[in-house]
Order: C-alpha cells, then sequence, then structure tokens
DNA sequence: AACGTGTGACACGGCGTCGTGTCAGTTCGA
DNA sequence: TCGAACTGACACGACGCCGTGTCACACGTT
C-alpha cells in the first residue's frame, strides 16, 4: 500500500493514481457501509490519503459517485458485448451468456452490487441508473430477438417494456441471490433467469 | 387547515390525528423532494406542527419511515387480494386484475410511489421492501398459477424466483411509466405487463 | 549543500440537522 | 372566574460533515 517514491513518476500520473485509489475507496465504503455512509473524510482515508487529495481529484461526493457508477456500467456493458460477438446466434444461449456473464460480474467484485441496488435512492445515481438500464433495454430488444424483421412502432415500444421488466426484475433477482436470499445454485439461477428472459421477450 | 378547537376531540384523539398529519407530510415530503430531503423540521412543518409534536409521536425519522412504508405496502396488498376475490379464476383476467389495480394504487397517490422507488436506498426501508417484495411473490406463485397441483421443491424454488422477476419489474415499469417514461398509454400497459407476468410464471 | 515543491496531518469556520427545553398565550374543566 | 393543561413558536447545545487553509517535513533537483 506505500505508494512512496514521488517522482519515479510524473505528477500527472500520480494525480491520476490518486483519482483511481480514490474510486476505488469509493466502492469499499459504499460496498461495505452503503452510499449514505460515503463522506469525503471517509472515502480519503480509505483510500490513504488526506481530504486535499480528495478535492484535487473531484468537485465533491456527487461527482465521484457518478463517475464511479459510470465505470461500472460502461464495463458491464462492455464485457456482454463482448461475449455476445463470439456466442452463436441461438436465442437461448445467448440469454444464457448474458445472464451468467452478469452474475459473474457482480461476484467477481461485489462492491458494484451494492452501488447499483442503492442507486435509486440517490439523485445523482438514480439518472445514471434509468440511462443504463436503458441501454441494457436497447441491448436486449436488439441482441435477444428471435425473429429479425422490422417491428411496428407499437409492437416495439411493448417490447422495449418487456425489456425493462426483465432488466429490473433479473438485477433485482441477481441481488437477492447474491445476499444469499434465494435458495438455487448458479447454474439453477442462470437458467431459470434465461428462461425468464425468453418467455418475456417471445 | 385549521384544526383549531382542541376540546372537542378527546387528547388521545388529537394525539392520534397528529400522527395522521405526519404520516401524511411524511409522504408529501418524500413526494415532492426525496427521502434524503425528509427531515424532521421539514415533515413537521409540513403537518403545520413543530418539531415538539413530532417527537411526540415517533421516535425518529425511521420508525417515521419504517411506518409509513408499511401502511402502504399492507393497503396496496388488501387491495390485491380484495379484487382477486372478485375475480373469476381465468389467469389471464388475474393478471390484468393485479396489475390494473397496482397502476391505479400508484396513479391515485404518486406520492406513494417515490417511497417505494428509493426505499432500495435507505437501509430502513430497504429491509421492509424486500419483506413487502417477499409477500407480493408467494401472492403471485399462489394466486396466479394455472394449474393447482402441489410442486416439487426445486420448482418451487424456480417458481418464486420467476415471481421476484417479475415484481420488481413491474415496479419499475409502472414507476417508469408514472414519470412518463414509458410511450404506452394505460390499456396498452397493462396488457403488456400482464403478458409478461403470465409468461413468466407459466 | 540548499532550495523549491510534493506531501500528509491537522485546524478552523460554516452549515444543516437533531433532540430538548423554555415560555407566553389560549382553551377548557371545576 | 380561576387554575391547569394544551398549544405553537422559538432558543439552545451538540454533532457530523463540508470545504479551505496552514504547517512542518520529506524529497529531488541543481
Amino acid at each position: 500500500m506505500t505508494v512512496r517514491p514521488y517522482r519515479g513518476v510524473s505528477a500527472e500520473d500520480r494525480r491520476s493514481q490518486r483519482r483511481a485509489r480514490v474510486k476505488s475507496a469509493c466502492l469499499d465504503v459504499v460496498g461495505e457501509d452503503g452510499v449514505d455512509r460515503l463522506t469525503v473524510e471517509a472515502v480519503s482515508a480509505r483510500a490513504g490519503l488526506t481530504k486535499r487529495y480528495f478535492y484535487e481529484g473531484f468537485a465533491d461526493l456527487d461527482v465521484l459517485l457518478a463517475e464511479v457508477i459510470d465505470d461500472v456500467f460502461t464495463e458491464l456493458l462492455a464485457e456482454i458485448l463482448d461475449a455476445l460477438a463470439v456466442a452463436g446466434p441461438d436465442v437461448r444461449r445467448r440469454a444464457h451468456t448474458i445472464v451468467r456473464l452478469l452474475i459473474e460480474f457482480f461476484q467477481r467484485d461485489p462492491r458494484r452490487a451494492r452501488l447499483y441496488v442503492e442507486a435509486p435512492g440517490q439523485p445523482t445515481l438514480r439518472a445514471r441508473r434509468d440511462e443504463a438500464f436503458h441501454s441494457y433495454t436497447r441491448l436486449l430488444v436488439e441482441h435477444l430477438r428471435a425473429d429479425s424483421h422490422p417491428e411496428a412502432t407499437v409492437a416495439d415500444r411493448r417490447r422495449e417494456l418487456a425489456a425493462l421488466i426483465v432488466v429490473a426484475g433479473v438485477t433485482e433477482a441477481v441481488t437477492a441471490w447474491l445476499r444469499g436470499g434465494v435458495d438455487l445454485d448458479c447454474d439453477q439461477l442462470v437458467d431459470e433467469i434465461a428462461r425468464v428472459m425468453i418467455a418475456a421477450l417471445a
């Protein structure tokens, strides 16, 4: 954790390293204590820095949170797109791919899950979550349709609504499972979620 | 708004009237400004009372919030059960009944919607929301199954998971629609949500 | 060796909220 | 009519957090 030598790297590099440490510390604090326990003091201490450096990198907590949650969303979206690129055309398989990746993503770093879950409560995060949900919704509509003919507009909007239900529902299911609230093993979980996904979007 | 005459009603009655006013004011503040803008001062002023009377009726804001959200959940559950009691045995019709009631419930008093939506962010509300979701999940499993034969345990758990996805997803869909984020009319909304509901739980 | 800059610890004033207390004015019961 | 209880407005100290400022020390450059 010692980042002592301070001119092996340029000032700019150290600055961005500190930013990264603050971001990681933000996930730590949120993951352990929740968003409303996130303070400038707490996140700075967690990063092994003082408040001074927090304000060097971020205007305030909202800016930090927005950036962190955007990172999470962007990363997840990229991973899903990557996975879909190598998945076959079979709808069932594509659904399984998405769901499995989603679970693995949050399992790999559970700190993200809590940020995701608590987002609706924070005005700053709420808007970004909605935006992200919209991205995922469009992703589902585009990548999971069995037929590929252009749709009528009303049917498309209905399809988007169904996808929104799926996105929100799956989020809840995965986080509930991560918290131990669902008594299924991972494979059963993936299978059932994928089934619902396909059924809803058929 | 003048509640002047203070001994047409007994002390106990006035006390409970004040409690009710504080609860309603709580919904007002949450509905307009969000949970994190809810303060003792704000809710008391909104109720036309002073902080003194807040503490007369509630130990702190958490107690108030818990009670208010419990009221909402209880009320909604009761209305759904009432409606289901007079609905026929047809699954499609039952699903429509539930969804239409749900939408009407939050439309009738939109203040509740925001409390519902922001619940995951607040530790106090989170647990109660989860509990409520569990109630609704069981309700769906029990009242919406086409077949009525006793299930194997694993299939039951999978069914509950599917129901959880539906509950969370529908919540998101309805609130998104209330905020104007879904370009469908009410009938289309009900129809599509009910369709997803049935498809997911088939 | 000396100087300038990066660094970390701490201090400070300000703000908003909490929870309690006080007090004067009124309404009601005896 | 008098006294007791109720009511509403305001005052107060305490706390936690914010955002900025100050300071002594470590470091690297010259």
